[in-house]
DNA sequence: AGAATTCCTAGGTACTTACTCGGGATTGAT
DNA sequence: ATCAATCCCGAGTAAGTACCTAGGAATTCT
């Protein structure tokens, strides 16, 4: 019942370059040292959110990675799709799959309907934009405490 | 994010011994071959599920299992947790675990945390006895339309 | 030209999952 | 008392997945 280390690297990163959008392109290895995340590793996770759109790549000197449209416009659900697959609790909740023959079992799919839905809830209501948000707050609550003491 | 079979297994055998509820022990083999599912798999899973005193057993000829509780009395998350683990889409939001040293990683953790009450809601929510009046509505309609042919 | 960087392919290790196997303990029916 | 049904327990295994590594080709800035 674990999101696996690649949907929580790639939002980690996503939100990287949410957090530095519009300073031009951020090389692969800066954002892995911010984010502790094997630069290799991150690699292969990046090169999935390049075919699926959801970042563009500026190649050579210089180069790096850029979202590839507003963080507003990014759902957290996309990138969770993209490294994971379907979000789906079960395999006979994914779209195009047979229903099963047993009327019990179907019993038990309403439910993992339910929940898949609830899920799907979550990730497609936050974007990029919102996680940004919740930093700045995030941040200044932290700054605050620090001149407490 | 998918439930292993352990959960999936689990949570269908639980819901046959409460369609089969008062009508004494219900034998492993009996459940195996009505859910399709491998005995010697389904006894390891059936006897975490008595330790976590959801269900008790009958020994010797004749015996068999039996819900140790009400089917209203059973939830679905208790027979998920018993199996797969806490309910947590991240490492980060299970019990007593130490928040991260990155403000940037909680703003993730803020998410993961709205996950995972999202997918508790829905499967404290729903106990044994839900998910039977939803086999009978099943059962029902399945008849009518039957009928019609 | 040369340095920085993305891009691509291939492979390897350690862990998890989903079982299987073998045998022992307990108890009800005869 | 015996037998057969059944629960109970521990170990083993094959396949898959997660995670990471290595190396080199292509591209672009300076």
């Amino acid at each position: 019942m674990r999101i696996s280390t690649r949907g929580e690297y790639g939002v980690r990163a996503m939100l990287d370059l949410a957090l530095h959008h519009g300073q031009g392109p951020i090389s692969l290895k800066t954002i892995a040292e911010r984010q502790d995340i094997s630069e290799h590793y991150l690699e292969q996770l990046i090169a999935s959110l390049r075919k699926a759109g959801l970042v563009t790549s500026v190649r050579g000197a210089q180069g790096g990675y850029l979202l590839a449209k507003e963080p507003s416009e990014i759902r957290i659900g996309d990138i969770i799709r993209t490294l994971e697959g379907p979000i789906a609790p079960m395999e006979c909740v994914e779209e195009d799959h047979d229903s099963c023959v047993k009327v019990e079992r179907c019993a038990t799919r309403v439910l993992w309907q339910k929940l898949q839905a609830s899920m799907e809830k979550v990730l497609d209501n936050t974007t990029l934009a919102c996680l940004c948000e919740e930093t700045l707050r995030l941040k200044a609550k932290d700054d605050s405490f620090m001149y407490h003491i």
